[in-house]
DNA sequence: GGGATTACGCTACTCAGGTAGCGAAAAGGA
DNA sequence: TCCTTTTCGCTACCTGAGTAGCGTAATCCC
């Protein structure tokens, strides 16, 4: 490596400024100036590390995610539920972000500007993508475990499932407003395990 | 009234000028400042009657949708996917805005776009939920349907199910970008139909 | 101790979405 | 006819995201 090495201790300060800033006053509250103005350098040397405000809020939020594991109990209708609820409490955080305590309004604040972020830049959308990728890991490793001892249908479509139940809550946080909790987490479980056909349907 | 009325026939000049640039650039292309020009008004007439870029967007999309009546033929393992694939072929146009037609990342566009949209301005999300209302309407009544019928569980959870189809679909073009159309639409309602659990589940 | 190379900070700039303010035009009502 | 009201078009402006260019600082290599 040659020439003059980069600050070390730039990346930490800015995400610190960046994160006071998402959380305080959400995503359009998120301004670059600022940013760099709190972290004590200068706005082009901002732009040389995240080419775009998108890039450094989810620089932000990736590094808020909690590295949550997931808990096999061995019974897919408890984990199932609690895993969901994880999620939900991430989504919520984010839909949180830059609102008064008592603002309960549909909007889907920083998770929605997220999702367009990553519509506009095909980076984020790779590292955003890559960021879900664990969680979905350990989401269809834990059905897999299910469907091998038995719980589970042999033949079952496991991404179709995974997809229904994540997409449900995202649908909600993005597209209806809807509340998402423990509560609604166990009735999309109850659902989608048992199926919808009746006996003889 | 009183006053000076306003111009009929400005509107549709908007709105036609919007589409076709909304249509070819896809969202970052609608600029505001050339749908005007291409009208044949000034700036300062368009926002006043639509106050941001976004209004104006889900204006030309909400124009755009198609009022797709529902088929009941009394089966609902023909009838839902076939619902589902009308969503999702409305969802690949709108992702497909903008783009070259051999473009085919996994960027959520327009649909993104619009998501977004709906979080910024509280009345742009209140819009946007009444045009999906009457769609969610029509499953929802097909569903009841279905199990009135006795095809369908009676103590089914019929708001969890949708969600869980409609979620699916969006789920797939806003976060993982994976491709949604027939078959996928067929494998989303068998394994919501038939369930997870195994017998012995 | 020189280059070569890369990061930093600064100033000045572009660009797009959106606004302010004003004079003129098009109506209804007295 | 004149007054009020509202729309229209225009010019000028504001703001926030992002860029260009330059002088200077820090490092590696010879």
């Amino acid at each position: 490596m040659v020439g003059r090495p980069r600050r070390t201790d730039v990346d930490e300060g800015v995400l610190r400024a960046a994160t006071e800033l998402l959380l305080a006053r959400g995503y359009a509250g998120l301004s670059p100036d600022e940013v760099a103005e709190r972290a004590g350098i200068a706005k082009t040397t901002l732009y040389r590390r995240w080419p775009t405000k998108d890039h450094l809020a989810l620089a932000v939020v990736n590094r808020l995610q909690d590295h949550d594991e997931i808990t096999d109990t061995g019974d897919i209708r408890r984990d199932l539920p609690a895993y969901l609820e994880k999620i939900a409490a991430g989504l919520n955080r984010m839909r949180a972000a830059g609102r008064a305590p008592d603002d309960d309004d549909a909007s889907a604040g920083t998770v929605a500007e997220l999702v367009a972020a990553a519509a506009r830049h095909a980076d984020v959308g790779e590292l955003e993508r890559q960021m879900y990728a664990r969680r979905n890991t350990l989401a269809r490793a834990l059905l897999e475990r299910a469907r091998d001892r038995g719980q589970l249908r042999a033949d079952l479509d496991v991404e179709a499932l995974f997809d229904q139940l994540a997409g449900a809550l995202y649908y909600r946080v993005l597209i209806t407003g809807s509340p998402v909790g423990r509560a609604y987490a166990e009735r999309l479980v109850e659902t989608a395990l048992r199926g919808a056909l009746s006996e003889n349907g």
